[in-house]
DNA sequence: ACAAGAAATGAACGAAATTCATTTAGGCAC
DNA sequence: GTGCCTAAATGAATTTCGTTCATTTCTTGT
C-alpha cells in the first residue's frame, strides 16, 4: 500500500554516514546503512543542510522533483525527520528563497550611476528567478522579517537609491514597481516558443497578428555579436520595459538641475 | 443492482452531500438526487457549466476549494464525469482565465488617447488577476491559442498601439512588458500589511527601514476623498510604476512631431 | 437495426504532505 | 550521579488530490 519509504528504495549515490561493515557481505555499495530509531549521537540535519540538498533537487529534477519525500531521501533521513526542523514544505521554499537572493547583483549600487546599477541588478534578479518562477508566488507575499539576505538586498538598494538623491517616501514604491516588473518578466521567460501564435483565430486578430509576425521577424534579424548576450524575445521585451521604467522613474521626482 | 439508491457509499471518497459537515463545507446546491450509472438522456456537463461552477467556487472558497472532487459536488457529478470534457486540472484554470480576459477593459484603445487607454487597461487588468493570482503562472506560459477572449483582449489593446503609430515590430514586446508590470503588481496586491517590516533585521537596514517607514507614513496621510479610490500600498507602487513605464515608452519610439 | 462512441458512475490507484507514537541521546537541575 | 525534559531521529498511518479504468447507458450516423 503506502510504498513511498526508503524501505527497498535506496538513496541516490549520495552519502552513507556511518560506515558500518556487515559480516563479511558488502552486497552493494548503495545499500543504505539504515539508522536505527532514536536521536543520533551527532545531529544529521539543520537547515544549512537541507537547503543545500533543496538546491541541488531543483537544479537536477527542478521543482516538480523537489518533494519531501525526495529531500529526505537525499539526505539520508526519513521524511518526518525534516519536520523537526522546517513547519511545512513552504519554509524549504522561504529558505532556498533567502539562499537565492544572495545571488543577485546589487554591486553596482556601491559604484556605478544610478540608472546602470539598476539596470544590473534588475537583469541578475530576472535571471535568477526566471529559473525559480515557482518561488515567485512565495516571494510576493513573504514578510521580510525572516530573510536577511533578502533585506540586505534591499538594503544595498536602497542605499543607491538615496544616495542618487530620492525622496525617502518614494524609494519603496519605486522598488516596489520595478520588482513587480521583473517578477512578471521572470514568467516570461519560461513561456514556450509560440505562445502568441494565433493559429485558427488569426483571422479574429488580423493586427495582433501581423504584430507578432512583425516581432519575431525583427528578433531573428538581430543577432548581437559583440559579446552581448543573444537577445531572444522575452529579452528584448525586458529590454524595452525596463529602460522605459528607468528612465520614466528617474523623472517622477523633482531632481535639482545639475 | 437493487432498486433503491444505495445511499451507503457516496461517490466522493472526500465528503457526503446529506448534512454531515466536517470541517466547512457550504452546503452547496440542494443535494443532488443521485444519478445511476450510464450515459444521461440529456448531457449534464459541458464546459460552460464547468467554467462557471468553478469561478463560483472559487468566489466562495478561493483557489484553496478548488478541486476536482469540489467542482464535481457543485455540478451533481462523480468527480471522474469531468475529465470527459478537460484533459485535466489545468483545463479548468484555463477556462477560467479566458473567461476573465473579457471582463479586462479596453473600451478606451477606441476612445481615448493612447496614454489614458493603456492607463485604464492596465488598472482593470491587474485589478481583475489580484483576485485571480493563480492563474498568472498559467497565463503567463499558456499559447493563446486555444483563448479566444484573450486574442480578441491583444486585438484590441494592438489597435490602439497601432492607432498610435507605434512600429509594428516594438507593439508585441510593448505589451508584454507593460503585461508583465501588470501581473507582478496583481502578487503585490495580496501582500500582507507589514511585509516589508524588517523587525530584527531592522539595525542590519537601516537605510531601507526607514524608507520602508516613510512609505507607510505618506501613504497613511494621503486620503483621496474626491471619488478617487483610496489608495493602498500596492496601488501607490502600481501607480507609480504604470506613469513611468507609460511615459517611458512613448518616448522610446521616433514619432514624428506634431 | 446496429455499431461506434460519448457521457455518466463507482471503485480504485499513486503521489504527496503531514501527523503520531515511539525510540534514543544529551544536557540540565538537584 | 540520578532523573527528567527536550531534541532529533524512525516507521507507520492518515488525508487529500488528481487521475485512470472498467462498466453502464444512451445517442447518433450509416
Amino acid at each position: 500500500m503506502t510504498a513511498a519509504f526508503p524501505a527497498a528504495t535506496q538513496h541516490d549515490g549520495a552519502d552513507s554516514p556511518p560506515a558500518r561493515s556487515r559480516r563479511q557481505e558488502p552486497p552493494v555499495p548503495p545499500v543504505m546503512p539504515r539508522r536505527r530509531a532514536g536521536r543520533p549521537s551527532k545531529a544529521v540535519l539543520d537547515t544549512e543542510q537541507i537547503t543545500r540538498a533543496a538546491l541541488k533537487l531543483i537544479e537536477l529534477q527542478g521543482y516538480k522533483g523537489l518533494t519531501m519525500s525526495a529531500l529526505a531521501r537525499r539526505l539520508g533521513v526519513a521524511p518526518s525527520a525534516l519536520y523537526n526542523h522546517v513547519a511545512a514544505k513552504a519554509d524549504v521554499l522561504v529558505l532556498v528563497e533567502d539562499h537565492l537572493m544572495a545571488g543577485v547583483d546589487v554591486s553596482g549600487f556601491a559604484t556605478q550611476s544610478w540608472e546602470s546599477a539598476v539596470r544590473r541588478w534588475a537583469w541578475s534578479y530576472r535571471d535568477v528567478f526566471a529559473r525559480h518562477t515557482p518561488l515567485i508566488p512565495v516571494i510576493a507575499v513573504l514578510p521580510v522579517t525572516n530573510a536577511p539576505r533578502t533585506v540586505t538586498m534591499y538594503e544595498a538598494v536602497t542605499a543607491g537609491f538615496v544616495a542618487e538623491g530620492w525622496p525617502q517616501e518614494r524609494i519603496v514604491d519605486a522598488i516596489v514597481a520595478l520588482e513587480s516588473f521583473i517578477f512578471g518578466s521572470a514568467y516570461d521567460v519560461t513561456a514556450p516558443e509560440g505562445i502568441f501564435d494565433t493559429g485558427a483565430l488569426a483571422t479574429t486578430a488580423p493586427l495582433f497578428s501581423t504584430a507578432v509576425g512583425r516581432r519575431t521577424a525583427s528578433a531573428n534579424g538581430a543577432g548581437d555579436e559583440k559579446g552581448n548576450r543573444v537577445l531572444g524575445p522575452s529579452d528584448s521585451a525586458f529590454s524595452l520595459g525596463l529602460d522605459a521604467l528607468i528612465s520614466g522613474l528617474a523623472g517622477s521626482w523633482p531632481r535639482t538641475r545639475s
